[in-house]
DNA sequence: ACAGAAAATGTAAGCGCTTTCATTCTAACC
DNA sequence: GGTTAGAATGAAAGCGCTTACATTTTCTGT
């Protein structure tokens, strides 16, 4: 392994503007207690040198990193990304600096990136739903790092949380559906395994069913992976095992969109022969023809929430909110619609 | 701010295994050269105290951080976030660590980040595209930091690149287009500003034409953002500005996709009517309804690459490739067909 | 049982930075 | 002009870690 090469460091600029360490370092923390004349020479050997301040020597010493972490399943889904992006926003405006980790849906993988973050010292951290293993969690609360929980509400240990409730909200879709006469239901969802929001998705739906005196066959309900192929191949499954489905409950945009797309390919009429919704309100969706009904999620207040929770945490700000609930809301397009009569 | 808390540092450790932190450090990082006996103890010691070795701490002695990092536009496209999950699997796998920057196109927080990056003592860079500041990639230079150029094989300073010549590869689809017929083109493509593959996509379209004679007025090329909403309105400016056109070349399959939308969404019959090729390959394209012709990137192959590239040379490998050219291939499917006869 | 080699452990320095405290310089007042 | 308050600067310690070197312990072989 080759070094760090480079190295200029402070001693390298106080040495070649004949000053010392101190000075420099006051320069560039606290200019207004540095003559104007060292300021300008120090600054000009900073740029001459390219001089940059060693991160990991600076949090030494500052007891302090100004980073956040930020722990999600993955990269690759535009709900995150738009969420991460915010959440950088909000951040950086505060001084702070954003650390991503990605986990792939994978507890284990998500706890080394918890430890990972707090080797960095991040200074808080947000999580990605309620999954996480309760020793990593353990760990926060025992080093008493600041964290909160993003995309759920129920939080364990009594954190924090801003997202809302996965449970309730599915239902907003599902109660559509069936003021639309629907009788005959299909749900495809995400791997609920280590995942509290499909999980809590699946749950309320059921939930909601079973009070209107609906069951569902297991094999009604098809778990597969947030892909399009997948999603297709679900919606074949579906079909087999209860051809006189009418309406497909979807965990996801992503999944629905593979559902819409596989009915079209096999000359479904959506909605009028097969409903299907969606949930996250992805920015396609409202695009498509037909275009998708589907639960929006305010996910960028979500994360900019989260951001300001996590800042006031740092920040010592007492009586915080426990949970803070996003908007959620139904928006009826054009994939669903009244059951077909028989 | 609130300070770090927790702060168990190796002589927490070290007092209640009652042993220096000499021998901390060894268990941890040698443990061959320790005895059993202590090994064992110095282990629950560090579970029962939840310690986590301070990252900066360490690299501050090592002279290595163990990461790399990664500069890209956005997170916010599937495209990023497949490449950056393989780039970050081939990293974990040579025990480096990611950390990936956004930079939202901008060339002068693409800079800040960069420093950023160094600060906190990356051992390599991956910068996506060409269109870095100068002065940031000289800082590179004279520092000596490895870094490499993804996306785009068009290096400054004589850098390496993992990538694909995208002036070459747009003429794939546009030399499609022309042998099926197509005489009327318009050019659907990114903001072309500080974006190399932007800009090479649209030259390579336009010499390619310019050779069959074909010229095209300035308004037969529209720029908009990677947005559905945009590419619907950018491909309503080209069918007003030339009703004539039968083909529209995209520079990426966003931009496709939106116009297939908005042409489905005004009754206009794809492809019988207006051919559309992409640029990309996303998964979705293949499952459109018309799929989506479209030049594929092999963008997984292509990170795995600049991974592999960089640890190679952060490890000091001589003779490396200046240029690794990732597989660029046309997916012909449904969405182009014969120009309309008239 | 003992010299000497080998293995295990400890001591202390130093990575690059910030900051307290001491020192020097400047300017202002009587 | 001489004091002194205040501003500007420097010297040096220490953040948590690794490691060269010194020291102690254990294991050889005779």
């Amino acid at each position: 392994m080759k070094k760090i090469a480079g190295n200029i460091t402070i001693d390298h600029v106080a040495a070649a503007a004949k000053v010392s360490t101190a000075t420099v370092s006051r320069a560039l923390n606290r200019p207004e207690t540095v003559s104007a004349a060292l300021k300008e020479k120090i600054h000009s050997v900073i740029k001459k040198l390219g001089y940059i301040p060693n991160a990991g020597a600076r949090s030494l010493m500052l007891k302090r990193s100004g980073t956040i972490g930020a722990v999600v399943p993955t990269l690759d889904n535009a709900i995150f990304a738009q969420g991460l992006a915010e959440f950088q926003k909000q951040l950086n405006q505060a001084g702070y600096q954003l650390l991503v980790a990605s986990t792939n849906y994978d507890p284990v993988i998500e706890t080394s990136q918890i430890n990972n973050l707090l080797a960095r010292g991040v200074e808080g951290i947000a999580l990605f739903g309620t999954s996480q293993e309760r020793e990593a969690l353990k760990l926060l609360k025992t080093r008493n790092i600041p964290y909160i929980h993003v995309g759920s509400l129920s939080a364990p240990f009594n954190g924090f949380a801003s997202g809302y409730d996965n449970r309730e909200a599915i239902k907003l879709s599902v109660q559509h559906l069936l003021e639309k006469g629907h009788k005959h239901f299909g749900i495809l969802v995400g791997i609920t395994h280590n995942n509290d929001r499909a999980t809590d998705r699946v749950a309320g739906a059921l939930e909601l069913l079973a009070e209107k005196k609906i069951h569902l066959n297991p094999e009604f309900i098809v778990e597969c992976r947030y892909e399009l192929h997948e999603a297709r191949l679900g919606l074949k499954k579906l079909l087999i095992s209860n051809p006189k489905i009418t309406a497909i409950i979807c965990g996801q945009d992503v999944l629905a969109l593979g559902a819409l797309l596989e009915a079209q390919n096999q000359g479904i009429k959506v909605p009028k022969e097969l409903s299907i919704v969606g949930f996250d309100d992805l920015e396609i969706s409202r695009h498509l023809l037909p275009s998708l009904t589907t639960i929006h999620i305010d996910a960028v207040g979500m994360w900019a929430q989260a951001a300001n929770h996590l800042i006031s945490q740092i920040n010592g700000v007492d009586n915080l909110p426990k949970k803070i609930k996003a908007n959620v809301n139904l928006v009826i397009r054009e994939s669903s619609a009244a059951a077909p009569k028989r």
